[in-house]
DNA sequence: AGTTGTACCATTAGCACATACGGTACATAT
DNA sequence: ATATGTACCGTATGTGCTAATGGTACAACT
């Protein structure tokens, strides 16, 4: 398969991966079981940085479209074509709209809206 | 009544002023019916902008602590006692945590809530 | 020895936002 | 004329986050 990564996107690099990636499993071009090349490996290739590339393939996992198996390399996980379509991102997204809504409707602020999620969200909400 | 603002606090000005309003009209300080100081009036003796009064008032009468009739002044709400306990803020934060905790739990990164809840204030799902 | 994924330390640039400020203007009343 | 609340234009500062980069180190395997 074939990789193209552009670096003047608006997209960050790590989702033009992790989109690739699941494509490429989608289309059949690499199939459960198959070896993905090495973190190393493939930042290399790309020429980008390790730690972009280990972003993308621990998304990947968190996915389960992938399965890291240690010291043993990446490997396509089985139910990888099933999974890269659930689309963990729009729930998140449909939950997300419900609730603002109710917010919005009791007469809250879109400015005290997000002051209360980053608060909840970095646990100060009791100090 | 006396309002006693410190610049130097890390709380918001036009928060401050909230507060020691609604703890006034709590006290007994000041009742329903009562005037309040034009926000002209009030943002000269506090030595403050007028948007920072402007702010303070519109989010009490957000609550219905006080009550504005335009040309007229602006009133304390009749039922300015029973509203100024009323803690829309504990609300949307009791909300927000058991939304934010079953994102978690599904496993959805912090950076992807952000990045959702974002989309959804702006209304940017659908562009 | 070399490679695997992973975990820490760190910095840089850019973006979005909250807060607070200043000025100007409006309709509506006294 | 003077005052009311309100709305719009704008600027400045600080903060917090994302994305991406760099380096170092570890245990476990070939």
């Amino acid at each position: 398969m074939e990789i193209i990564i552009d670096i003047d996107s608006a997209t960050p690099l790590f989702s033009q991966l992790v989109t690739q990636i699941k494509e490429a499993v989608q289309n059949g071009q690499i199939k459960p079981g198959d070896p993905l090349p090495s973190i190393r490996q493939l930042a290399n290739d790309l020429e980008m940085n390790n730690k972009t590339v280990a972003k993308a393939y621990r998304l990947l996992e968190r996915d389960t479209v992938i399965e890291t198996k240690g010291y043993r390399g990446t490997f396509i996980h089985p139910d990888a074509k099933a999974n890269c379509t659930v689309d963990l991102n729009a729930w998140v997204t449909k939950q997300l709209t419900a609730t603002i809504s109710s917010f919005r409707k009791a007469g809250v602020t879109d400015s005290e809206i997000r002051i209360a999620f980053a608060d909840v969200l970095n646990n100060k909400t009791g100090e």
